[in-house]
DNA sequence: AATGCCTGCGCC
DNA sequence: AAAGGGCGCAGGCATT
């Protein structure tokens, strides 16, 4: 497969390099080049530094791309990974590399911070992570996880640019409902402050901000409550006739300062809301975002992500995703059997392991999360004979984290280590009884994070090589068009996705849907017959999926 | 006025 | 005695 190496040259020149040569020419005549190797080569991969950064341009432009190697995340992913000879990353200009941060589509034009990190090479920095993995004895596991890595940040841009349908007005009727008409700059909602009177007139605190912990505290201690702090779960436990209006305020102030007014005013556009994502945000190879809140969009406002006329969402997630990753890489054989149907809690119900559904929940995510104590605590040690290899693993990546060791995931990410050495103080002193109390407590810390790391990490991974194999797959449904005329994604949250297609391919999507997990977990999982069952929903608006309205069996 | 920590919420 | 992973975001509050 051809490789084109894209690099920015000085004087908004781009240096274009393939194997058989370099050629050089105006940014502006990179979309046409793009789209006319797209067209004469069999999808060559593109090489650049950052998909955040050369990507979008493409997409402004109307141009697509099927694959791509983006070499910033290659680079982070690859010096981390335990499996590699971290000799063969080094050379011109990896310290450079070492130091890049996520690029934005603005900030690429705008400044040039580091002159070094704008013209680098990428063919050199291609060369050197290709050598690398080949060398490395995993380096089919790395070779998947680096392309999946790559065609996730593709998905980023593309969702970026298209964007959620957002319909405004629906959004702008449900915060006058609650809220009241939109006040002036400044002013807080008529229904937020009417909740607020009704506290301080509760409280017998006329002048009290509810926004304020410990004004709140005190006003609820004069009142006879013995609090001492101010979270909904705690109040929801009081009896007293503040309690309603308090928690009215908390929800409404919530609504209305992350997703009110001016979150429209920022973050919608054009009836499209744009979050901007962040491939690999997370240690654990989760994407993060970092505006708009994407990672929340809350359930209160879903009801203003309606597809265009005549179009649909397609809304797909994953049943418990991680403990069948876990099955899955442990090769727990009385775990996956419980996998193999729709709902893995229930299956390990009827396999006699415990008594009810909600008891399986517990146990498994208290030994994914590395709960010790209460009823999570007792569950986990039950469940440890019934399921040794499964419990086993998330067991042994914990004390591999408490002895102070990193863990990595089943495609090869490596965490990272643990931070803060905790004699570095006082190297020669004794260490003191509280200083060996703190050091235990930060190596338990560290222990449960490895625990986890290795299941969300790698639930990572299943997630990103179902995502790039949708991507594939919504594009070759869709005819001929640009990329929002056909199927495309428009929202992905860990293990959920959500797609904008004509109604009348809305089917089709839900079987590609379906078809892409299937094919994720064979990439990952191999010969581990773990079942990765979606549930689906074909809808008008997002608030109504998962309803089993015309979801599929 | 700007920065950073804390609390609390919500998403997985 | 306490012992639950990863994120983003907003307001309050202390610090500079």
């Amino acid at each position: 497969m051809t490789r084109i190496a894209l690099s920015r040259l000085p004087g908004e020149r781009v240096a274009v390099s393939d194997g058989s040569g370099a050629v050089e020419l105006a940014r502006e005549e990179l979309p046409d080049l793009v789209a006319e190797r797209e067209a004469r080569d069999d999808e060559p991969r593109w090489v650049w530094d950052d998909t955040a950064r050369w990507y979008p341009p493409l997409l402004a432009a109307g141009v697509r791309v099927a694959r791509c190697q983006d070499l910033r995340l290659g680079h982070d992913l690859l010096r981390r990974a335990p499996a590699l000879d971290q000799a063969l990353m080094d050379g011109p200009d990896a310290d450079v590399w070492d130091r890049l941060r996520p690029g934005g589509p603005s900030e690429a034009v705008l400044f040039s911070v580091d002159d070094r990190a704008e013209h680098l090479r990428a063919d050199v920095e291609d060369a050197r992570q290709l050598r690398a993995v080949a060398a490395s004895p995993e380096s089919g596991r790395l070779g998947l996880l680096l392309a999946a890595e790559s065609a996730g940040a593709l998905v980023a841009a593309e969702m970026t640019y298209a964007g959620l349908p957002w319909r405004v007005d629906v959004h702008e009727r449900l915060l006058v409902e609650r809220l009241g008409p939109r006040p002036p700059r400044g002013a807080r909602p008529a229904l937020l402050e009417a909740a607020a009177d009704e506290v301080r007139s509760l409280l017998e605190a006329p002048r009290l901000n509810p926004d304020s912990q410990p004004e709140l505290v005190n006003a609820l201690r004069r009142q006879g409550l013995a609090v001492t702090d101010t979270r909904a779960s705690t109040l929801r436990r009081l009896e007293h006739p503040v309690v309603e209006p308090l928690l009215r305020h908390k929800q409404l102030a919530h609504l209305w300062t992350t997703n009110g007014w001016e979150w429209i005013d920022q973050w919608v556009r054009d009836g499209r809301f744009r979050p901007s994502y962040q491939p690999a945000g997370s240690t654990t190879g989760r994407w993060s975002s970092n505006g708009g809140g994407a990672l929340s969009v809350p359930v209160q406002v879903r009801t203003a992500a309606v597809a265009d006329e005549g179009w649909r969402l397609v809304v797909a997630d994953v049943a418990q995703l991680e403990p069948r990753v876990l099955a899955g890489m442990s090769g727990d054989r009385a775990l996956a059997a419980a996998a193999r149907g729709g709902d893995l809690y229930q299956g390990m119900v009827e396999a006699g392991a415990v008594a009810s559904r909600n008891e399986a929940k517990l146990g498994l995510l208290g030994a994914m999360y590395g709960a010790t104590t209460g009823q999570s605590g007792r569950l986990v040690a039950g469940l440890t004979r019934r399921y040794p290899q499964a419990f086993g693993l998330v067991e042994e990546a914990a004390r591999a984290g408490e002895r102070g060791e990193g863990v990595r995931t089943l495609l090869g990410r490596g965490c990272p280590p643990i931070s803060g050495a905790w004699d570095q103080e006082s190297p020669d002193a004794p260490p003191d009884e509280e200083s060996l109390a703190r050091e235990a407590s930060r190596r338990r810390a560290y222990g449960r994070f490895t625990r986890n790391f290795v299941v969300q990490g790698t639930g990572a991974e299943w997630a990103l090589c179902w995502l790039a194999d949708l991507r594939g797959r919504l594009w070759r449904l869709g005819g001929n068009g640009p990329l929002e005329q056909r199927p495309h994604l428009v929202f992905f949250l860990h293990d959920e996705v959500v797609v904008h297609t004509p109604t009348h391919l809305a089917e089709a999507v839900a079987a590609d849907v379906e078809a892409a997990a299937a094919t994720a977990g064979r990439l990952v999982f191999r010969g581990a017959a773990v079942d990765f069952p979606l549930s689906v929903s074909v809808v008008a608006s997002y608030a109504d999926a998962g309803k089993g309205g015309s979801a599929t069996p």
